[in-house]
DNA sequence: TATGAATGAGACTTCATTCAT
DNA sequence: AATGAATGAAGTCTCATTCAT
């Protein structure tokens, strides 16, 4: 009993965590990291304001705690994508296939890493960074070394690659000032799932 | 002598405005709009408080002015490099190169015009759009449109081409977590350049 | 139970919007609305400077609610009066007894009205213009417009003599100078009253 | 040689005295003590800033002399007018008679004075009174107190006959809000001046 | 656990005043 | 005598955070 009575209660408190956090996702991504108002967060979440605080110790924690989320479902997704091509040309095509998927599913969540990543704030570009570090491994490791190799790509700097590759995915998601929404841009990634 | 004396006066307005200027270039590019502080500024370019509200109404004029004075020289460098060539894809390249010149002579402009494109405040991403609207038209004009005209790139969409094209560039640019300042990417600047 | 909570909540409400409106009152007819200091209300109150924020969204909306309550408690105690009477003559009898009443009982609430009205900012003479609609409304319809039709008062202009009674009410709460603290005019009151 | 010269210097110097005297009355007029701005007052004077600071040590002895400019006008009008008659009644009817057309003809002085005197700031209104010392005395002494001895006025106490007299005089210069412009009320002086 | 009133540091901005020219 | 760039104290307002209930 005290066992079932407490799974209900972690029941309650992940339901609350999880409701917070897709608050804050908008929050963040809308108005970016020093524009993000806590209280504006909670309340979104339909709690009060002191409500967030019982679940995440600061604004940068909240912070940290979004970048997490994001970057695990994202990771996943990519993973599970390029994973099930052998070759490493089948995994970079379905690593960017997969990436622009993510970036269409979750708007939101791909506007705010790349403001993070753009953006000035050193320690807010760190937590985008440590998040996205075995994604990041992994592409270099597993695609683009591998590629290498196997001689299917050419004898690049391994650095140069991905961050190129990056690049390219990056600018399928640029933000373009048409409209007043913020958005990745269609044509782009037509083009590039095409 | 009246010309003398205003000449002189002139040249202390000119003088103050451009080191209110670079002041708030580096506060920018290192805090983000919304995190810069408009006292620090005025205050890291020697002055008091309030003297940076003798030469700008508010801190959006400012960041304004910031960005017209970097697009302004920014572009003159791009087009000048661009227009030296008289094929399409000549013009491309030198494009690039000159693009990549600045973005290592102005590091901090080219991260704060990085971050203000990808961020999440609209008029902020607005302004930098408006003050490069005649680089951008340049671009999409005459080296994308001339170069499908001429055969000499793909005939894939004007917009996407452009796109795809500032894809790149700003990948080069793109901040690694290398150290704390972010700055462009060396290796990939070389590997452009190349 | 639900109900009691709620009451205890709403009287913490009242009760500190009202300590802060008093504060505010003392303020704004010592000081004058540009001269009032937002932070010397909050705090005269009893509470930091921020809280007069939760409570009212600007200095002009706390000014507005200051007046809104001011026109409110005047109104109703000059309408109690002057309409417990039939004939225009009584009415305009008992309507400078409440007013000079209230002007007594309230002399703060007085000064700063009069202040508004004589005042220079247009904005803040509205306000009160604006809070007081009802009153004057009341005065020169149900007295003065009355009162000529009766033949109680003589065929002067309407406006007129609206604006002659408030004058002379006015004019007993006066501001003299003696003494630090502007106040009703004693004497003056005395003799309307008798 | 240098007599004239000096008259030279000191007509350039009463000039422009007298410039920034009728600036600052405009401006003190339209945005009341606290909201007056002396840069704006210099500037629209017809001088740099630092200007008016050569003729007045500061914002507020620049308004004393204001006042008293317009007090030393204001009651000389008056008093040229009321003397004029040798009964205290008569001279009571050309004292509102002078006071209106100088209403009239200064209406900026009149909102001003009225301003200061209905006005929150004690210091402020202990400049009008100051200067106005002179003719309040005239009042109650050459019109009241002589008018009490004539028998031709009620015996009244002295200060309230001055304190109503006022009154209806002020009342007179009321503010109405019927456009953006305070103005004194034309119907109430024609009934009055009739 | 959730609440939300209260807090107070810190941001942007204004403007009376100074002083070297 | 006039200038006007510079000053910096002070004001309004925001918001991350706390804590008693």
């Amino acid at each position: 009993m005290p066992r079932f009575k407490k799974t209900k209660r972690d029941q309650i408190l992940e339901e609350t965590r999880r409701r917070l956090l897709e608050a804050a996702l908008d929050e963040f991504a809308g108005q970016g990291y020093a524009g993000a108002n806590i209280n504006r967060i909670s309340q979104a979440a339909g709690f009060a304001q002191g409500t967030i605080y019982n679940y995440f110790s600061s604004k940068q924690a909240l912070f940290q705690a979004v970048v997490s989320d994001i970057a695990a479902r994202h990771s996943e997704l990519i993973l599970q994508g390029a994973s099930s091509a052998a070759q490493p040309s089948g995994r970079l095509e379905r690593f960017f296939v997969a990436g622009c998927a993510f970036a269409q599913g979750a708007p939101a969540a791909a506007r705010m890493i790349l403001a993070a990543l753009y953006g000035s704030d050193d320690q807010v570009r760190g937590f985008v960074y440590q998040a996205y570090e075995p994604l990041l491994r992994y592409v270099e490791q597993e695609i683009v070394q591998t590629g290498l190799q196997d001689r299917a790509f050419w004898p690049v700097d391994a650095r140069v690659a991905t961050a190129l590759n990056l690049a390219v995915y990056l600018g399928a998601c640029a933000p373009t000032n048409e409209g007043k929404q913020m958005r990745a841009n269609p044509r782009l990634l037509a083009r590039i799932r095409e």
